[in-house]
RNA sequence: GGAGGGAUCGCACAGUGGCCGAGUGCGCCCGCCUGCUAAGCGGGUGGGGGGCCAACGCCCCCUCGCGGGUUCGAAUCCCGCUCCCUCCGCCA
C-alpha cells in the first residue's frame, strides 16, 4: 500500500512513477475521494468535539441534581440546564450519524483503492513492458558442453527411477509430482543443504504454518490481486501458503520492532501451493510449474536506507548457493512491466537447463520497500522513544524446488544417462557420488 | 468436540453508565538531592488520524482484543467474532 501522504504531497511523482509501471491504478480517484474524505472527517469531528464537551456538563450537572446536599433551586437550575443540553446533545448525535456513515463509506471505498495501487519502481528500474525489456545484469559459469545430446529432466528422472509424474496424476491430477528413493532424498538433501547454507549466512530458521488466515494475504499484498493463483479452504476459511513470504511478512504484522532488532533475516522451508489457473499450456511437461512445491525463502526486515544495498546481499546469497552447486546461472533485473505487485525492484537468477535449452528462474529477489511493511503494519524505532517508522522488506528464494532439481539433473548428466552428484550434497546423502 | 474463565497505556493489576478525555504499582526517561551506589523527592512516559504553523509548536478526533447494538452519553450493559488460559473428551 502506498503512503495517502505521498500521494497526497507529491502526486506528479507517483503519477510518474506508475506511469513507467504502465498501470493504469485510478490515482485521480483516490486524490478526489481522499479530499473528500478529509472535508467529512473535519466536519464530525467538530461535531463530535462540541458533543463530548456537553457530555462532560451534562454528567457534572447530573450529579448537582442527584446531590441531596445541594440547595433547590440550584437543583431545579441544573435540571433546565440538563434538558437544553441532553436535547443539543441528541440533536448532535442525529447529525453525527449520518455523518460517520458517509466518513466510514469514503474511508472503506480509498482503502480499498489504495489496495489495487502497486509498489513504486525504484529509479533503477528500466522501463520496459515484458521480458524482452529484462536486464542480464551478470553471468556465473557457462553452459556446459556435451558430446551427446542432453535429456530433458523429466526423462532423466523417469530413466532413473527417481521422479514419477504419472503416480503424480494418479495421486492428484496433473501438474502434481512423485518423487521416489534418491529423488526424495536428493530433495531431502538439497533442501538441507539450503537451511544450513543460509543460517551460515547469518539468517535465522524459521518454521510456520503452510495454511494461514485470509487476512494474511491481504496484509502480504496477496489479496485482492492474487487470488485467483491460490488455493482456499472454505470449510475452515484457511488459504495455503503460495510462498513461505507471506507467513514471514505477517510474523511481525502489527508490531513495532524495538531498536536494536534491525536487520532480521529470517529463511523458512515451507511447502507452497499455487493453482497455476493461469498458467494456461505452458510448460506442461515435466515439473517446471506444478501446484505443490517445496521452497527455501529468505526474507528480510531492514532499515529503510539500507534496503537497496540489502537487495544486493540477498541476490548474492542465492547466487552463492547455486556457485556452491555448480549451476550456471545469470541475473536479470526486470524491468518496470514485469514487477510484481508488492515489489520497487526485482532480480530474477536464472539457471541453465541444458535438457531443455533455456534459463529457468530458480529465484526471484525482491524489494518490496515499505509497500508491504504499510500494508501489514510493521514499524521498527531507531531509538528508544523516536518515532516508530515503517520498516522495509525484501523477500528472495533461497533455494527453489523442484526446479533446482532440475537444473541439476540436466546439468550433471553423463552419456550413460548417469547424473554426477555435486561435491556440497554427498554429505547430505551419505557420501553418494553419482545416480544411480 | 464439550464446560468454564479471561483480554485495560512496556509489565502487573484497579476500574459494573457521566468526577475515566482511564488510575495505581513496577519499569523507563528528565530534573533535584547525594563522597559513590542505593534510597528519597518532583515531573514525564502508548499508538493512529485530521487541522493550523516558515518553524519550535498548538488544537481536535479516534484508540480499554475486533465488529455491531442500546443510550443524550459505554472500558462499564446487550449481541457476534478472534485469541489466550483451565478442565473433560479425542489424538500423531
Amino acid at each position: 500500500m502506498l503512503s495517502l501522504q505521498l500521494i497526497r504531497e507529491e502526486p506528479e511523482r507517483v503519477r510518474e512513477a506508475l506511469r513507467r509501471r504502465h498501470s493504469d491504478a485510478p490515482l485521480d480517484e483516490v486524490i478526489e475521494l481522499d479530499r473528500e474524505w478529509r472535508r467529512l472527517l473535519h466536519e464530525a469531528e467538530g461535531i463530535r468535539a462540541e458533543r463530548n464537551a456537553l457530555s462532560k456538563e451534562i454528567g457534572q450537572l447530573s450529579r448537582t441534581i442527584n446531590d441531596p446536599e445541594a440547595p433547590a433551586r440550584e437543583r431545579r437550575h441544573a435540571q433546565h440546564r440538563r434538558d437544553d443540553l441532553v436535547a443539543r446533545s441528541t440533536y448532535l448525535s442525529q447529525r453525527l450519524e449520518g455523518l460517520e456513515e458517509q466518513v466510514k463509506e469514503l474511508q472503506r471505498r480509498l482503502d480499498q483503492l489504495l489496495l489495487t495501487i502497486p509498489n513504486l519502481p525504484d529509479d533503477r528500474v528500466p522501463e520496459g513492458e515484458g521480458e524482452p525489456d529484462n536486464v542480464v545484469v551478470r553471468q556465473w559459469g557457462e553452459p556446459p558442453s556435451f558430446d551427446f545430446s542432453p535429456l530433458p529432466h523429466w526423462e532423466l528422472g523417469e530413466r532413473l527411477g527417481i521422479l514419477d509424474l504419472e503416480a503424480g496424476a494418479r495421486l492428484s491430477g496433473s501438474h502434481f509430482y512423485v518423487l521416489k528413493g534418491a529423488g526424495a532424498r536428493l530433495q531431502r538433501a538439497l533442501i538441507q543443504l539450503a537451511l544450513d547454507f543460509h543460517t551460515a549466512r547469518g539468517y535465522q530458521e524459521i518454521y510456520t504454518p503452510a495454511l494461514v488466515r485470509e487476512e494474511c494475504m491481504w496484509r502480504g499484498g496477496w489479496l485482492p490481486t492474487f487470488a485467483g493463483l491460490m488455493y482456499h479452504d472454505a470449510e475452515e476459511d484457511l488459504w495455503l501458503l503460495p510462498t513461505a513470504e507471506v507467513a514471514l511478512t505477517n510474523l511481525h504484522r502489527e508490531e513495532i520492532l524495538p531498536p536494536g532488532t534491525l536487520p532480521c533475516y529470517y529463511v523458512a522451508y515451507t511447502p507452497c501451493f499455487r493453482r497455476e489457473k493461469f498458467a494456461g499450456g505452458r510448460d506442461v511437461r515435466g515439473v517446471k510449474r506444478v501446484h505443490q512445491f517445496e521452497k527455501v525463502e529468505l526474507y528480510k526486515f531492514v532499515e529503510p536506507e539500507r534496503s537497496a544495498e540489502e537487495l544486493e546481499a540477498l541476490v548474492e546469497d542465492a547466487c552463492a548457493l547455486l556457485r556452491a552447486l555448480g549451476i550456471p546461472h545469470r541475473v536479470v533485473l526486470l524491468c518496470t512491466g514485469e514487477l510484481g505487485f508488492n515489489s520497487a525492484m526485482t532480480y530474477d537468477i536464472e539457471a541453465w537447463t541444458p535438457g531443455s535449452g533455456e534459463w529457468l528462474e530458480v529465484s526471484s529477489c525482491s524489494n518490496c520497500t515499505d509497500f508491504q511493511a504499510r500494508r501489514a503494519g510493521i514499524r521498527f524505532r531507531r531509538e528508544k522513544g523516536s518515532r516508530p517508522e515503517f520498516v522495509h522488506t525484501l523477500n528472495g528464494t533461497g533455494l527453489a524446488l523442484p526446479r533446482i532439481l532440475i537444473a541439476l539433473l540436466e546439468n550433471y548428466q553423463r552419456a550413460d544417462g548417469s547424473v554426477a552428484v555435486p561435491e556440497v550434497l554427498r554429505p547430505y546423502l551419505g557420501g553418494l557420488e553419482s545416480l544411480p
